[in-house]
DNA sequence: AGTTCATTGGACTCGCGAGTCCAACTTGTT
DNA sequence: AACAAGTTGGACTCGCGAGTCCAATGAACT
């Protein structure tokens, strides 16, 4: 009855970027519309069959987690290597420019968001998230912060409390905005405006 | 061939008692489970009927939109009365020890987590609750700033960013947390030390 | 030429949840 | 007694989305 011939069937058209294009195509609407992002809609955004999304991951949720570890990881501050012979003030403030590039972006943000919502439903995707991404900045910070102590060029006197004082002057009010879906628009001079005034507000109260 | 004699049906149990215990039941569920929480679940929790349900709210989205506006006004900070001729650090104790209370429970964080949520869906829900919250405390605290930057008591520089520092400082961790569905566990002990230690930091980048 | 394998599209099952409908009931009012 | 208004439970419609099935197809390897 149907007349199947005039399908274009590609098989191999790249071996595993079938994969990466669902999981592009995949991000970007459960970004835009949440976990109710369907199915049906990923599979032709990413221009693959329903089957073949199954093929590659058995069930939404598997397909949900695997882009979730994996933007995670992209997410991991690479500021490890920030140095220790400098300045404190010159690491903090690349390391913060650094997260602001990397994290208030709409695409981040969004993201974020997602979890959140999806951690409603799916408790471990939160809890894993955080374990990949906060936790792991929040120990390396401190850490930085302890060595500095230590060598007198800070004086934080709790250098967890600190670290976790500098992330949320630096996250604190654009991330609850991102998060509520109000619009976060800085100019790039505005922004490095506000580089230097967590730096300094931080330095004001931490330094020897 | 149904036998309904056996039905209780309570006609006006207390005149307007019906719509509060549906919202009690409906925003515990909301809370525990998101927006995914079905209207049988609703309406069985609040011990009522579907249809009465449906008569006292036309719809799953106003019975959610009621919520969020009925709760958020709840949160809108009872701090205008902080006094003006205190010393800045006690003003600031008292406010840190208030929002604490009031914002780090478990129903607010998974309130706050609903809102992030259901934003996802209904945008004008997460910027609705960002008008009515989180941007009537700031402009609250940064006027009380401006006000004490006059007088000499504070010397800020940016009453506003300083204001978002501050509220950051105080939300910053926790909120990620709660959020992301970590537990937060503080002692009485430890949030008397976290309030201090906010507000300490505070003073020493903010004091004349 | 034949085998294998991933893919395709589309039809299909199945369950769930929003919202509606209705006949029976209870209470307060007239 | 009769009526109005609000309630109840349960059955019902309807649409949507997750996941399955299948016959047909094309590429790569032998």
């Amino acid at each position: 009855m149907t007349r199947p011939s005039e399908t274009l069937a590609q098989p191999n058209p790249t071996p595993s970027s079938t994969r990466a294009r669902i999981m592009d195509a995949a991000a970007q609407l459960f970004r835009a519309q949440g976990y109710e992002a369907s199915m049906d809609a990923i599979a032709t955004a990413a221009d693959v069959s329903k089957q073949t999304l199954y093929n590659q991951f058995g069930s939404k949720e598997e397909l949900f987690k695997s882009i979730i570890t994996d933007r995670a990881a992209a997410l991991r501050a690479p500021l490890a290597e920030s140095a220790s012979h400098r300045p404190p003030r010159d690491v903090l403030m690349d390391f913060t420019r650094q997260y602001f590039a990397l994290a208030f972006t709409p695409q981040s943000l969004g993201f974020l968001r997602t979890i959140v919502a999806a951690g409603q439903r799916f408790p471990e995707i939160g809890t894993d998230f955080y374990e990949v991404g906060p936790k792991r900045t929040h120990a390396m910070l401190s850490e930085w912060m302890a060595r500095e102590d230590r060598l007198g060029r800070l004086d934080t006197g709790d250098p967890k409390l600190a670290a976790e004082h500098f992330l949320s002057l630096i996250l604190g009010h654009v991330q609850t905005k991102g998060l509520l879906g109000v619009p976060v628009a800085l100019t790039p001079a505005e922004l490095e405006r506000r580089v230097c005034f967590c730096v300094d507000t931080f330095m004001r109260a931490f330094a020897p």
